[in-house]
DNA sequence: ACGGTGGGTGAGAGCGCTCCCTATCCTGGC
DNA sequence: GCCAGGATAGGGAGCGCTCTCACCCACCGT
């Protein structure tokens, strides 16, 4: 510590199995997993690795062993609101605690805007890291192809848009939840059930519509507008809702921080939640859910469990050599999608 | 892509020696800068990169170097909701952007609580990375020191408990931020200054309470309320003081979620904003301030910036070989940590 | 014209590890 | 009691790169 000139003389292998008197190859099998080796010597070489404090050099194992143990997790586009959600935040700790366990490192990559693609895609296909994990939620992104094209073994967070049936990903029953929240609101007795959508230019948004379309196939395209996910939005498309068609009585809302701001405007115009007007989100974020009034009651995704999931897949076609560049449908090698199931958790707003 | 069996053959310096008919030696250099190599060769060398689509490994690199071009950051405690915080978010963009321009990677670790410290210790200690960009926001955390123990180049994020002296860091200017904001509320004529807290355990907080004591020292200790950075404490605690020092006329949040729950009071108790009781909040966070009725007057922080600043501050050590385990006040090694400036951001809400 | 100078280049030794292959030991079967 | 054969251990090559050092040659001064 006090001497900032000592570069911490980091014991090898050799130097392990110089102490403990076998050879760098005994060292070596003890060190990963000890198969083989009869135990007495296993512990006579792990005391050793304690006493010097031996930690294995990554870079010359991944040297010979073409491995790295580490995967990349690309998130597209966090200059939009997006990053800062706190939905990836909490992907993030779910792949994060999965990889720990598989003593995998988590290399983030934050994209800037397109011009950053082809750096992400040399990166990727510079063989740096094992896998990747990919959040790139717009339609007609070209990301998901330059990676698909680096042949690096992927699992896509949330449906991408062109041939979500060739790249595997994980992503919330969005159809299927948004279904429930309407079907709910229609259990409600309600009859005019108005949507405000999210932007068409994400797979989630789109998915939201169609289950909303699902259940209502015949509802008054004056009940569905348009929102972008965020508060304001939220806002404008109730105002928007309210004036076309003042007789709404119900407010499926695409995401939790759209619905926040419907309930303001309806508030604002004199609407009682849920008396008048009831309302449902989607995602069950919680610091929003809990500061709206009264309380959301909202479609509840697992964002943690998806996380784990995606890492849990990746390492999983990894260690069966399997994920990369896999046609379409070879299910041998490639992992299949895993759509998770959503919960209606009802709260006083509906 | 068609071929799932194919290992890609990655060329090696070997091979891109030998296809401009130069030795290994010749192509490192030029890969490395390219100094002292006549530049009609530099010139065949890199058209045969090109063409041949090399990119160094970097493990073999590694090896020999012992560099990684790697920079862990750490985030303890993401269970607490400070990681789902924007605040990190974009401190993350701010550093990724200036690792990427450095060329380096950002190794993510996320700390689950206490248990993982020796692990995260470890881990920094392995020689697995450059240096490491730490989040610790807790008074009496011990990761702080664990880390100082590895003797990895460090540089904080926020000031740090003990030896915030020692180690390098940076933080905003909390306390000055603090003072600015209530000596705003002064200049506006109040008298009755109120000043909602946040977690003792946190020095950010710790600091804007001096900031409110170096401008208000003989203040109304009935004028304090403890939150805890949370809409939900915020809300606790207005209600507190309007019970304790109904004649308040105005309050200092310490930060904007908790002046989002003493407005939400406020209103509640009927009274107006900033007429009655004149509002600021701490952090100028986006998603609350625009949401607030009436937007808030609040102290905006940099944090982009002060992320970016980080990475600088731990690369441009690094380069100079420096930061490593220097001891208190060595300024030729370490550099110095660096308090950015805040700046009053004037809304309706005082 | 000749030794000196120095920029430019190549040869070769490893960095620390894994893994193939061979050498050794011990066990059991006859 | 002897050998086949499995289980263990060690030897050694080599992963792809950097870096030191020796070398070469053109050009300088005298």
């Amino acid at each position: 510590m006090t001497a900032p000139s000592t570069p911490a003389p980091r014991p090898t292998l050799e130097a392990v199995a110089a102490h403990a008197g076998v050879s760098r190859a005994t060292v070596s099998r003890v060190v990963n997993g000890g198969a083989g080796v009869r135990s007495s010597l296993a512990g006579r070489v792990l005391r050793a690795v304690d006493e010097l404090g031996y930690v294995p050099n990554r870079a010359a194992r991944s040297l010979v062993t073409r491995r790295h143990d580490a995967v990349a997790v690309v998130i597209a586009e966090p200059e939009t609101r997006v990053f800062a959600d706190p939905f990836f935040a909490q992907q993030l700790r779910g792949i994060s605690k999965e990889l720990t366990a598989h003593d995998s490192q988590l290399v983030l990559l934050l994209v800037e805007g397109r011009d950053d693609y082809a750096r992400v895609g040399r990166y990727l296909a510079g063989g740096h890291v094992d896998g990747a994990l990919v959040f790139s939620v717009h339609l007609d992104d070209e990301l998901p192809d330059i990676i698909r094209r680096s042949a690096l073994p992927t699992v896509f967070g949330g449906r991408p848009d062109r041939g979500g049936e060739c790249a595997p990903y994980v992503d919330c029953d969005n159809r299927g939840g948004a279904r429930e929240a309407v079907r709910h609101l229609r259990s409600l007795g309600r009859k005019r059930i108005a949507h405000i959508a999210g932007p068409p230019d994400q797979t989630s948004a789109v998915d939201r519509l169609d289950g909303y379309r699902d259940v209502l196939p015949e509802a008054d395209p004056a009940l569905v507008a348009r929102g972008d996910f965020t508060p304001a939005g939220g806002e404008r498309a109730m105002r928007e809702l309210l004036d076309r068609a003042p007789e709404l009585d119900a407010v499926f809302a695409a995401n939790d921080l759209t619905a926040a701001g419907a309930l303001r405007v309806l508030h604002e115009r004199g609407r009682r939640v849920p008396e008048d007007v009831a309302v449902v989100g989607f995602d069950d974020m919680e610091p929003v859910v809990e500061q709206t009034r009264p309380p959301l009651t909202t479609v509840r995704q697992d964002i943690e469990g998806m996380g784990r999931l995606m890492a849990r897949l990746l390492l999983r076609g990894l260690e069966r050599g399997g994920v990369r560049g896999a046609p379409c449908g070879d299910s041998v090698t490639a992992p299949a999608s895993v759509i998770t199931p959503t919960a209606l958790v009802r709260r006083a707003s509906a």
